[in-house]
DNA sequence: ATTACTATATAGCGAGTAT
DNA sequence: TATACTCGCTATATAGTAA
């Protein structure tokens, strides 16, 4: 049995960020993971084959970049390790309302029966963008609900999963869902559905400060 | 070379807090490792041989929990996953002011000649106690500045380290730094320090809000 | 029932080296 | 210069089993 998490969590730090690549050689990397120049390449290849890597050779060595798949795994090793660290303090998310580019109302209307089957209510077609500010959460977990994809009228519709959340925007609390896209959306906004019009029962505007747990 | 930090993250999960323990026999520990009983075994010796487990006998196998060093060794592996996570969000902390027990002003005035001397400022003797609402953050990384423990008047103080933080409240923007024990306490709230009385000179009260990002 | 030892098979490491 | 192959040695895995 090989661990490839370790190396991959060694090379994120180097990496720095999603939308970074490091470059060095082998014998470097080698030096950063702590074992020899043949086993870095070794590892390399494996991380690669495994899909968490992209790697591109230049001059001196390789540049390295973490894919989406990677991220993910990143990103449930964070949460498995959020979850017992933050256990008392059950992990409040602060954040602001922010203006979507108004396709949330379109897809809700598409996906709409579906949600109705699964969750049991009928959505109101329009979606709450959050930005949240420790960064936008992974909210792919144990509670989320997965609507498979369909297909309706030629078009295709990806799955989609639905985690629950409570929220509190102006002091009302509400119960409403995340929407967590299956295909890997690079948004940086939390978009949320509930039965209600929040922008109207809420008076949620732009810039009002919202705090949610997830369920 | 074995890694056990991915076992480490396994227990963390199943165990689930750092007040908690975990109970299980050496096969189940097994299925969750993904190893054989005896596999499981060996790796729970040598979790515990590195101080990061207790494992205490029980009539159905073990009951386990993650010590300090283990917990600091998760910190350390979520502060990095976090980091590349977290690369363009530049992190910012939302949290709000609470009441201390009154406590840091006494031991502020006992660090502050030491402080003077490594920080060059003389620290205003109080703390200003935030709650950050994500749930404490590890703050001992990179620019934490180290001052070791002393003895004075035959009492023993312990070493803290101090992290250089920016921090908004009322609009105004303080540069600070946060106090952090050595000895791991099991405090929920940050300590911050700087040369201001924050409460007189920039209004801070219970209940405000204060964002800060660190250095 | 357990845990954990011993023995043996296999996987992994890295020196040497071809490319 | 590099990377990455082969191969001998060591480390690790687990079957068998004692305690």
């Amino acid at each position: 049995m090989v661990f490839l998490e370790p190396f991959l969590v060694s090379l994120a730090e180097e990496v720095g960020g999603c939308d970074c690549f490091f470059e060095a050689t082998t014998s470097e990397f080698g030096q950063i993971f702590g074992v020899s120049q043949q086993s870095a390449s070794r590892y390399l290849m494996l991380l690669e084959k495994q899909g968490w890597i992209t790697r591109a050779r230049s001059e001196k060595g390789f540049k390295v970049s973490i894919t989406d798949e990677g991220v993910s795994v990143l990103k449930r090793l964070e949460r498995k390790i959020s979850s017992f660290l933050n256990h008392d303090s059950e992990m409040t998310y602060v954040g602001e309302v922010v203006s979507g580019i108004g396709e949330g109302a379109y897809y809700v209307s598409k996906y709409a029966e579906k949600i109705n089957e699964t969750l049991g209510y009928s959505p109101y077609p329009g979606t709450l963008n959050v930005r949240v500010h420790s960064g936008k959460p992974d909210l792919d977990i144990k509670s989320t609900i997965k609507i498979s994809g369909f297909t309706s009228e030629g078009r295709s519709y990806g799955g989609v999963g639905l985690t629950p959340i409570v929220l509190t925007i102006n002091r009302k609390t509400i119960h409403c869902h995340a929407i967590i896209p299956e295909r890997t959306h690079h948004k940086l906004d939390l978009e949320l559905i509930s039965k209600h019009n929040f922008r109207k029962e809420f008076k949620a505007a732009d810039g009002d400060e919202v705090r949610f747990t997830v369920l």
